[in-house]
DNA sequence: CGACAAAAAATTGTTGACAGTTTACCAAAA
DNA sequence: TTTTGGTAAACTGTCAACAATTTTTTGTCG
């Protein structure tokens, strides 16, 4: 029809065409109210007003928060609605632990089969990192971070494990445990990536998976100490 | 209220009925229909027969379906309806690869924190299976294996990990790539089972995850085979 | 007889309305 | 002031109807 292209804001009109369906824009759109904050933990999402809000009724609401109840990022209590998913310190915890456990696996996975090729992929993005942690560009770092961490979830050749992983990473990006790198944390951070390559250089599986599981293990803490310290400074 | 003491089985029942609506109902029934073959891999599920069936709207169906896209059992094509997921020959690889790193997370991380009185309880039930193994009684056998399994899940001390090894097993088994087990199977996978028992008493993680992830590849194999078998017997 | 087009049927997508439950509010009593 | 009881508003759960799309059937022409 002819006013289709009218009321997309935001989205490419191709993925509007491949998902028709308003249930599915509902859920993304709602996903990144969440993460953008727009939704804070625990609060209620009422559905006559986001149907207001997105101009259409609450049967595609209900749809998607119903998938996103199943993703684990919303809560349902009957009679009384959806709520945003808030995690407690220990579940937090365990998300963490296994992120950390599923990345290990991953990369004991790349170790028992990668290729010299790909090695040398792998080393190019840590040098290129190297040299950007020097420099202390984070913001031209964290891409590059992304694509070596995307890169290894690519070559362990297991497409569930990398979607299991990138959807724990979500998970806690989403309550708000995020990476803040300032300098030399940047540096020791590469110096795990260079250990992990090594590792998988070298086809040392069991090295390899303790490389793995190190890094995420080591930036979790990171994260926490960087969180726990801003807390206190604005406070 | 007086009796919400009486009926309660491993949760309360306060949480049995608050998880009750219509989509949870339908949710559950849908899946007890996938697992149980009254739909086939790839079949639609037509929303109007399976409402007039159950006795509802369409509303239901269509959030039960939803959340079940979600959770991969089933697959959304605009306009066309929800079709019951089928595996790949390569998925199903996939994820009986990543069920084995993860049950091998789960028994490395048993390894670092079990104590005394849990390798008792782990041995007994060692014990218990030997026993059953050597008479052949599988159907005795199995559900004490299946306790083995979860109390390993349990004692990992964490939820998600255990949560996520839940669901890749419960997505083999509607695949049905399920356990069949004879005599001298029985025998064998106990062998793998009092090897787990030994690393975790060990308290060598190492050994642990080996040993771990051992049990899930031979297992996956030997069920494999029996089902290969089971095929060209039948033709 | 087969290919193709048009009509009909079946099915999904979406909506608004109504019933049942929870929450908010307010007045009266302790 | 706090508590209790009851009423009204808000909200969720469910349904049936309508719109849009796909699939099947039917009819026509080569």
């Amino acid at each position: 029809m002819a006013n289709e292209t009218e009321n997309m804001q935001g989205f490419s009109p191709i993925d509007f065409l491949r998902t028709r369906s308003l249930a599915n824009v509902v859920q993304h759109e709602i996903e990144r109210m969440i993460v953008e904050g727009e939704f804070t933990p625990n609060e209620r999402i009422n559905e006559n007003a986001l149907a207001q809000q997105l101009k259409v009724s609450r049967g595609p609401i209900r749809e998607a928060c119903s998938a996103l109840a199943a993703l684990g990022l919303i809560q349902v209590i009957p009679n009384r609605g959806f709520f945003v998913r808030e995690l407690s310190e220990d579940e937090a915890r365990d998300v963490s632990e296994a992120r950390a456990y599923i990345f290990a696996c991953m990369t004991m996975s790349v170790a028992e089969r990668i290729t010299d090729a790909e090695v040398a992929r792998l080393r190019v993005l840590v040098d290129r990192m190297d040299a950007l942690a020097k420099t202390g560009e984070v913001s031209q770092y964290y891409p590059v971070n992304l694509e070596f961490h995307s890169e290894l979830a690519r070559m362990c050749g297991n497409a569930r494990l990398a979607q299991i992983y990138l959807g724990l990473a979500r998970e806690l990006h989403i309550q708000r445990y995020r990476a803040l790198a300032s300098g030399d944390v940047l540096d020791i951070s590469n110096r795990e990536h260079r250990a992990i390559v090594e590792a998988v250089a070298a086809r040392d599986p069991q090295q390899a998976f303790t490389a793995g599981r190190a890094h995420i293990v080591n930036g979790t803490s990171r994260t926490r100490r960087a969180s726990v310290a801003l807390r206190h400074g604005s406070d």
